[in-house]
DNA sequence: GCTTTTAACTTTGCACCGCAAAGTACTTTC
DNA sequence: GAAAGTACTTTGCGGTGCAAAGTTAAAAGC
């Protein structure tokens, strides 16, 4: 069996891999209606110049779909996660994981066999 | 309390949020006493120039300790994390695993509350 | 002993990209 | 009707990841 655990670091996908971009998909994530451009600006703490450049860029990807529309006179962009960008996402996020597993089994940070706890990370730090 | 668990994605430090650098690092904080470039280039699945670029920039950032010497009258390169580099690089991966939960967490993964499993993220997405 | 190959890197070139600042097109308020 | 606000988009630029080419020297082949 081969799977994203055997060398998982080429498959942090560039178009996500991106601290403002990991934020717009996180949220839009927990938004299965979608978000405005201003929810999303807000909710990711970006500026306007930052999130605009974003959303074109996962956009061209086709991870999000993006409506232009009017409300009470003022444009809203209304922008939500396309089917494709949730699974590709979440096959980031598992390789994302995988990364971090690696990298605390290396750092000789045991896991629990039946249970790989992650937050160990915070109590070796610590202390070590 | 404030931590890298309120808004963490700002805390993904640019010198190791790449693929390559991820790797380098994760495999240098398995090797204690260093590793040789071409021992790196193998583990890390990088090429030449690619190795040679990071290990500048992660030499320049001060994560990482570069010793060049010669053995049997070549030229080899030993590279050791710095004490500076292996804080950095877990604080870095803590941020990683907040971003992580977070985004599970958004995308409904509900965790176990005694115990952060991620390894849930693996069985949601063969389901969902 | 001269050429070719291999080893171990480094340098170069370029295209892309994140970010801040400036710009646009309205609407609302004063 | 001027100024301020809203909701974005565009521009400029410095930085960077990557591939390809270059470098230096030893080893191997003939």
């Amino acid at each position: 069996m081969s799977s994203a655990t055997d060398n998982p670091y080429p498959c942090l996908e560039r178009i996500f891999h991106e601290p403002g971009r990991l934020t717009i998909m996180s949220n839009l994530l927990g938004a299965p209606n979608g978000l405005t451009f201003t929810e999303l600006k807000k909710a990711c703490d970006l500026t306007d110049g930052n999130l605009s450049r974003h959303l074109k860029a996962l956009e061209k990807a086709k991870a999000i779909n993006v409506k232009k529309t009017f409300v009470k006179n003022r444009p809203q962009t209304k922008v939500a996660l396309s089917n494709r960008g949730r699974d590709n996402f979440m096959a980031y996020l598992q390789a994302l994981e995988a990364v971090l597993l690696d990298a605390a089994s290396k750092a000789g940070i045991q896991e629990d066999k039946t249970v790989s706890s992650l937050s160990l990370f915070g109590r070796s730090i610590a202390e070590a």
